[in-house]
DNA sequence: ATCGCTGCGCTACAACTGTAGCATCTTCTT
DNA sequence: AAGAAGATGCTACAGTTGTAGCGCAGCGAT
C-alpha cells in the first residue's frame, strides 16, 4: 500500500522533501536539515523518520550498521497528488491547469515536469501504467 | 487570534468551506452537506464545528435557540493563507503566481479574488492594512 | 580487551483529531 | 399546559502527531 502522500503531517512532508532531494539519508543526515529549522532534538527527527517507514512512506535500508531512509514515493508522484488534492480540494480547478507553474518552481527536471503533468493528465486518480 | 487557516484538518476545511459558501448555517444545515460525503454523524459535525469555534476559525451565534456557525476567516484570507502555503512550502514558487489559476476555480466573485491578489502580492505574511 | 561515541530500538506522554452517544433543555404544536 | 421533535452541551475513547529520553549495541581507538 504506497501510502498516500495526502496524509503525511507537516514535519513528515519536510523530511520527505529533504529525502527527496537527497535521495537517501541517514538519520543525523535528515536531523542536519530539518533539525534546526524545526528545533527538534535528534531523537524527534528519528521518531518522526521512524514512524514515516512504519506507514511506508519511506524506505530503510542498513547500510553498515547505520539506517539509510529512502522516500518509498518518487517526486513526481508526490507533487502530482498533492497538486491534485489542492488543486481539486482548494482551488477548485482541474488539476492539470497547475502544470505550468512547476516549470518555475523547485529544482525538478525536465522528467519529473513530464511525468507530473503525466499523472495529472487524463483526469485519473488510479495506478497508472505506460 | 485569528486562528491561522492551515491548521485546519481535512474535516475542519470542508466545513469551512460550506460555511465560505453559505454564509451561516445551524449545525444540522452544515451536516447535510458534509455529513453524506462524510458518513457522519450529526453529532461528529457538531463536533467538529464546536471544536472550531474554540479555535476561532469560527463564530458562533445563538438564533432563537439554534446555533448558527459563520466562518471567522473570510474566505479571500483563507484562500489567500492557503495558496501562499501551498505555493511556497510544496511547489516552492512565489504565491502570486497562482492568482490567474483563480479565476477558473470555484465561485470567486471579482472582488474575491482582486482580495486574494491584493494579499498574495507584495511578497508579505504578516498582517495586512489599507 | 576496554572505553567511549554514536546509532538504534523502545517507551512515554500530552495534545489534537475522528467519531459518536447521551442526558437535558428548547421550541413548536395541539 | 403538556408532549413531541429536535438542538445543545458534555463526555468518551481510540488513533495520530509532536516531542523526547534512555538503555543497549557496534565500531574504532588505545
Amino acid at each position: 500500500m504506497t501510502t498516500d502522500i495526502r496524509e503525511l503531517s507537516r514535519s513528515e512532508m519536510e523530511i520527505m522533501k529533504v529525502l527527496w532531494r537527497h535521495g537517501r539519508l541517514s538519520a543525523r543526515e535528515v536531523h542536519e536539515r530539518v533539525g534546526p529549522r524545526r528545533n527538534w532534538a535528534l531523537s524527534t527527527t528519528r521518531t518522526v523518520l521512524e514512524r514515516m517507514v512504519q506507514k511506508g512512506a519511506v524506505l530503510r535500508e542498513r547500510f553498515h550498521g547505520v539506517n539509510l531512509y529512502i522516500p518509498a514515493i518518487p517526486r513526481a508522484a508526490g507533487l502530482a497528488a498533492l497538486v491534485r488534492d489542492f488543486a481539486e480540494r482548494v482551488l477548485e480547478i482541474d488539476a492539470a491547469a497547475v502544470v505550468p507553474l512547476l516549470t518555475r518552481g523547485a529544482e525538478l527536471s525536465e522528467e519529473e515536469i513530464r511525468e507530473v503533468e503525466r499523472l495529472l493528465a487524463r483526469d485519473g486518480g488510479g495506478s497508472d501504467d505506460a
